[in-house]
DNA sequence: TGATTCTGTCACATGTTTGTCACACAAGCT
DNA sequence: AGCTTGTGTGACAAACATGTGACAGAATCA
């Protein structure tokens, strides 16, 4: 959720309002002034999104665009350019630039980070939504429901996919540091015993059932989703 | 996976180019200039998808779309419209349109592709002008009505949408993005907060009739259609 | 044209969720 | 038994998400 935006800009000013509105909009700004240092970035940090600014020192920046797409490794990487007032819309969104969008300067912060938001949109990946089933609970991803026997369960966000992945990772100790891995992402840093106040929240929930004994604690380890 | 796209297009320039664009990703194109072409195609090779301009010589795409849409073959056949500039979208993506999604001209390549993509991998066979009926409503697209227990509801031509949308997609959770992309259409730039108000305006329509919890928020996805 | 509806956005109100404690309790060890 | 370590539990404030009323500009209609 926390996607990386390259912005490749050498007007220092300009860089700087770009890594500004896109931070204040919660996502993580790498910067590169030429085409070397935004190789450099992408090599190293691999970006989701590209700002690329149509006139660059050296090489332009739609020479930059093409090499990345005709890079294996950066063909997908979507590309926003930054053009000019005046620039034809035929040229910048034209075959060769390979771009997916650009926005004219002097911009509105609020239609960058729309654009910003529509382009990556259009770029994640569907997720799985199958159903699941174990231990006489049902859960389905896609309506964002559980089930035991029939009686919906209430749950928060984190527990319902604290259970999710419980269900799909049944039979098997997990430490505390391997659920906040897998449920809570491996970038935030929380507490361990955090994930006891969930399981403990977790089995609340699925106590009215009588469902709350599949979770197990396994002393010294960590916790166990268990049919048994 | 080799997906044939048929292409309409009166424009030899625009056809060659974006013909080019459909093979080059992949696809097998298809080509008509006109409805009377495009109908031969239809019979003859049943596309996956068709890429339709929005005016044409003789019928327009328009007309077109609607025929398609009325014919019991090709009613599942997606449609995505190539308009001009400025062209109302309410009107392309209204019902009679029939259009799944729609881009205006100059477009880019890759833009074009991440929709056909796009719509391609959602396309979930719907008929746009046949009645809907879920959890004590009924909508009828044709007349743009909804009626609860025969009586009337009013509604807004954004709530209209959106609650058509929802009736054809209940039991499933929708974030903010993808009601966005679906009932507001994927150019259009705005506030994720706004669908919050336009769920509870729709609340508001349906609650005279006790219909409201039909609606049911999902604190951190999104919102449901849910007849439970 | 003026009147009327519709839309998107905001500021504020309200309600949940979250991470962290401090302390109680339980289990293993010598 | 005492000691040590690990886990359960209730409380709490801050962060966060959603509900809600108001408003101005846009679109629509007569």
């Amino acid at each position: 959720m926390n996607a990386k935006i390259l912005i490749v800009e050498d007007e220092p000013v300009i860089q700087e309002l770009l890594a500004f509105n896109v931070t204040q909009a919660g996502f993580q700004a790498l910067r590169a002034e030429d085409a070397d240092s935004a190789w450099q970035q992408i090599r190293n940090n691999a970006p989701d999104l590209i700002l690329l600014d149509w006139m660059l020192p050296n090489t332009s920046g739609v020479i930059l665009a093409k090499q990345l797409r005709s890079d294996t490794a950066t063909r997908d990487i979507p590309i926003i350019m930054l053009t000019a007032r005046g620039e034809e819309r035929d040229k910048v969104l034209g075959l060769e630039s390979g771009a997916d969008d650009y926005i004219t300067k002097p911009f509105s912060p609020r239609e960058l980070m729309a654009r910003i938001r529509a382009v990556l949109r259009r770029h994640v990946p569907q997720r799985q939504d199958e159903v699941v089933a174990a231990g006489g609970l049902e859960l389905l991803p896609a309506a964002h429901r559980v089930t035991a026997k029939g009686a919906a369960i209430e749950l928060g966000p984190t527990e319902f996919r604290l259970l999710h992945f419980f269900m799909t990772h049944a039979e098997r100790v997990y430490s505390r540091t391997q659920l906040l891995d897998q449920v809570w992402g491996t970038q935030v840093f929380v507490e361990e015993r955090t994930v006891d106040v969930h399981i403990r929240r977790l089995r609340a929930a699925l106590e009215p059932a009588g469902m709350d004994s599949l979770i197990q604690t396994v002393r010294g380890s960590g916790y166990r989703f268990s049919v048994n």
